[in-house]
DNA sequence: GCCGAGGTTGACGTTAACGTAAAGTGCTTG
DNA sequence: CAAGCACTTTACGTTAACGTCAACCTCGGC
């Protein structure tokens, strides 16, 4: 009865007018598509970022699972820990019936993220001066050899 | 031993009217500028990434040296490796008589970063704009709670 | 019936980036 | 001169995020 209407995090979903098909995947599927191994999908699992069903003992992976997958990499790529994302996630799925507390929590947490954000931006403009810096100097030195 | 003529490494040190003075920082002094810890900085140099002169056992950094901190500290906050940081530095150093090749190869790492830096940018706006719909929706619940 | 391709659960191994504790050195301050 | 810092080396410990076996299941095809 508490069937949540189960929306994966999505802002960038173009919720067409076409009926959704109920596509799913398997490990090794969603292991080539994001060019992890299983492995990691399984220890993923293991760390709670991901629960999808099973059929038997073999794991069935859903849309949403694969969106959550993606987003997690995402955040990887970004220098958060998977302890980091799951917090976030599993806010997030607390979300409908959380309470003031655990809401605030939440959006006290992506305040930090986003201040997190910002000083990534920031910190790649420097770093992209740097390399812009270095990789002259370097073609500089290079055409002083006698290109 | 080593006679050293009683320089107390007094940070305001008036030798002269010149803005640009041989500024020097001992370990501690980095430590509590960058917020890391001595071991990190120590480490750092164990890895090649500092190599600060000494006075007598003491390590004695200059401004060279914490520009270099600097740079190390912002691309560990982009996720890179204190190997690839290395790699990028020595190369950098090695540059004024570097040969063709190792030039080339320095610019070949250069464009690589730099694809990495276009990725996080896209990663961050991606990620702003999910950070942006979980918080609306975060909000949009605590209102409902009549807030 | 067997085989290979994929899937599963342990369980131990590995690497990067430090943390932490022990034991010593050197300066300066009461 | 004793105490107290700040610094040093050496060395073992720790954590996150997987990698790497081993040993097993299971299903479609020949």
């Amino acid at each position: 009865m508490t069937q949540t209407p189960s929306t994966p995090l999505s802002a960038t979903e173009k919720a067409g007018p076409l009926p959704r098909q109920r596509r799913t995947y398997s490990i090794g599927e969603l292991a080539r598509m994001f060019e992890v191994t299983t492995r990691t999908i399984r220890f993923y699992e293991q760390e709670g970022l991901l629960a999808p069903e099973r059929r038997g003992q073999t794991r069935i992976y859903d849309e949403k699972d694969r969106v959550r997958l993606k987003l997690t990499l995402r955040g990887k790529r970004l220098g958060f820990s998977l302890a980091e994302i799951r917090e976030v996630v599993m806010m997030y799925d607390a979300m409908p019936d959380g309470n003031r507390r655990q809401l605030r929590r939440l959006i006290e947490i992506l305040t930090d993220k986003r201040r997190n954000m910002e000083r990534q931006l920031e910190d790649i403009r420097l770093m992209q001066l740097e390399l812009d810096d270095v990789e002259r100097r370097a073609r500089d030195v290079l055409e002083g050899l006698g290109d």
